[in-house]
DNA sequence: CGATTCCTTGAGACAGCTCAATTTCGGTGG
DNA sequence: CCACCGAAATTGAGCTGTCTCAAGGAATCG
């Protein structure tokens, strides 16, 4: 929300960037990654910081480094909803367009790697890796949505609270860096709006469904945003996915 | 839902093809249609019949021809979403993966025209104009599912439906076939159910909206699957963006 | 023109929202 | 380290938009 110009960081070498394996760039050859070296910036966002605007003409595109930052979109009345996560490896813009279609909001401290646009375009014409990487990104992304608007669409207050604490469970599994291998611990990455919004419901409701899974059961609580899930079997089959 | 195989077309002249200018191709030069016309094969399939199901192995990729299609993902007990729509020139399945992830369903007569999902992919690599051009219409789809994910989680019956109506509407003003230039004749594509489906809701809400902005004077119904938007300026407000 | 599918409308139920009041949490400075 | 403060979370009560169940009417197609 501040007015502050994004503060370009000492540029990192890409071999070892923490990036390095699953961005837009995964793909490419040292002799390649040269050349995104040269040309790269960072650029630094604080916690809650708008990115950019929908309408904003946007000059450059990014790969998320550090930190984790939302897309989303709000109706006139202030009605908003979350559409997707951006994570440490995520792409931000479109090569193509020189106008950003939704909100980016920095969630938490976020380090973009930025390259201009026009001039990513053109490296990406003459790497074919790098265009090749980015469409199996977006396929994924698509895929993701898709699966998402099945959620809003369909899925009710609770079915639509526990598929995102098992996808929260799903991720500390898989990663766990901070806790030692005890599995079950969950750490929630978000205010109880930020999940209505990604959710597309009121906070009330998540708070009311989160207490409800815990009275029966099925999670409980240490802290607001930290919980263990007792019976995994009972979540997934909360989560009405198959 | 018949188990027929489906038939396969007397091959057209690329050059020829009505999705040209539009489709995944539409960036080749006459040289690289060649190659893509040598391979690729035509496929038929007959209203409501499955193009395949979620979780099957898919063994080609497809442009749509001709007809209309859709994207859904169904739960266990029956409650469908609807993810997007197919029309002519758009693009089906992923190089990069067997599995497809959604049901896709002939919804009108449907003609694709198919490629060898491997034989694909070796494609794309030697003709990058081809990736680019995936990668372009993948973004787009992908704004366009974000764009949905709003009106799925945030939009009232009535902003849903407004919405779908000043879509159709847009629709049929800009390319306008059947009708004579009368401008603000709409027909409606799909069943209430079938707008259910994609709108997030039942079909009975769909009904009463339709009838709601009918009594208000926002449109006029001509059967039930021709509209004329009497108050465009209303609808477009009654849709909710801005 | 008969049959089936599609659409409309009504009445009642209920899930989720709104408004409002506490309570708890988590970080900061004394 | 503790007390304090603002932000976040919980919980309650009542309301309302949407769904469910049900019946009747209209459109469409062989």
């Amino acid at each position: 929300m501040h007015d502050s110009i994004p503060i370009l960081e000492s540029v990192r070498k890409c071999l070892d960037c923490p990036i390095r394996h699953r961005a837009v760039c995964s793909a490419c050859e040292p002799a390649e990654l040269a050349v995104l070296e040269r040309i790269k910036t960072y650029r630094r966002y604080a916690p809650g910081e708008a990115i950019f605007w929908a309408g904003d003409e946007v000059s450059f595109v990014a790969s998320v480094v550090d930190g984790h930052a939302t897309i989303s979109k709000t109706l006139e009345d202030g009605r908003r909803q979350t559409l997707g996560l951006l994570l440490p490896s995520d792409f931000i813009g479109r090569p193509d367009r020189a106008t950003a279609p939704f909100d980016i909001t920095a969630h938490s401290a976020v380090t973009l790697c930025c390259f201009r646009r026009t001039e990513f375009r053109r490296i990406v014409e003459g790497t074919p890796r790098i265009g090749q990487r980015l469409l199996e990104m977006t396929l994924d992304e698509l895929d993701a949505a898709r699966e998402w608007m099945l959620l809003l669409g369909r899925k009710t207050a609770r079915e639509k609270v526990a598929s995102l604490i098992a996808i929260f469970a799903r991720r500390s599994k898989t990663i766990g860096r901070d806790e030692p291998a005890t599995g079950r611990l969950v750490h929630l990455p978000m205010t109880r709006e930020q999940m209505a919004d990604y959710l597309g419901m009121t906070l009330e409701t998540v708070s009311r469904q989160i207490s409800a899974l815990r009275r029966e059961g099925v999670i409980e609580l240490l802290g607001a945003r930290t919980l263990e899930v007792i019976d995994p079997r009972r979540l997934a089959a909360e989560s009405g996915d198959v």
